[in-house]
DNA sequence: ATATACTTGACTAAATTAGTCTGAAAAGAG
DNA sequence: CTCTTTTCAGACTAATTTAGTCAAGTATAT
């Protein structure tokens, strides 16, 4: 059993948005230094939350992206959805043809599980998830890191040629 | 999120091992017609699932294979455990490096998530998989078909070399 | 103008999956 | 003893999926 890093990257992507939301957008390539995805991956990601209706863009110098709702609003199951990562377990996608024509053994059960792990994951928000677990404490300590780096950056940044 | 075949194989032929658990053995050439399996590939799973002790063996004609344990000890979890289907929807598997050395912002939200797919599938034993849902209905169409089947071929064999 | 930032879509290397294939070894039947 | 049935073991592989990259835009603030 797994998930891709499609779904796992757009949930934390969302999280960090959220969690930076309260001032000007937040472009791409922030999210990227603080997270360690790819720009380019997050692009394409994007592109599938705006779609969406999940977040809104801002172009041009000084644009990027805000939460096109509350945080209480987007659910972990809704941001995965979003991306293409659908929670199924089965083989037919909810067809019963995992057995040639006809449903398998099991069929029941996996949707059984489905159903579970779909109820779980629409049952948090990104704002729940903020303000339980020690979420705040991990996105604080990468915060006070990209300060740090940003200002070493800066320092040497005049010695150094792009 | 999604479900390798192999997991969801090692339930539906253990599924099927517990329904036809009474007599004799059963091999594994069954299972493969009644589950439309192939029986290399079943051979693969048995191999792991004897070794965690979840099967026992009768090598020879008439062999086959039989429940190790009572169909109430045996839970869907401990089934896609022998055949190496963790449950793991985290990208580091528990260490904490999902991102570069350090664990990401969702860390403890797959941590939760697993922890619940795995009580969830824990709480179900073979036993009760077929006590409830409608397995029982679809193993014995299965069985009819299969009987059908074997008189057709009895029949037709007398026609046809093989 | 020009730099910044989003937008779109095609492309690809690497990994994983879902098996197959080969060649045993054990055991019961005749 | 030999034939058949069945499990056992491990190497191998085609197809798919994943996890991205690359290239070529468009929109907008300064």
């Amino acid at each position: 059993m797994k998930l891709t890093t499609k779904g796992r990257y757009a949930v934390t992507a969302m999280l960090d948005l959220a969690l930076h939301n309260d001032q000007a957008p937040v472009n791409l390539a922030e999210i990227s230094a603080r997270q360690k995805i790819s720009l380019t991956y997050l692009e394409q990601l994007f592109g599938k939350l705006r779609k969406k209706g999940l977040v809104e863009s801002i172009r041009g110098p000084g644009g990027g992206y805000r939460l096109a709702l509350s945080a209480d609003e987007i659910t972990i199951a809704r941001v995965m959805y979003a991306v293409d990562e659908h929670i199924d377990v089965t083989r037919c996608g909810g067809q019963q043809n995992c057995m040639g024509d006809v449903r398998c053994l099991t069929h029941d059960l996996w949707l059984d599980l489905n159903r579970h792990v779909a109820d779980y994951l629409n049952s948090i928000s990104l704002d729940e998830l903020i303000r339980t677990n020690n979420v705040k404490k991990v996105a604080d300590r990468q915060d006070a890191i990209m300060i740090k780096d940003f200002t070493h950056q800066a320092i040497t940044q005049s010695d150094t040629t792009h």
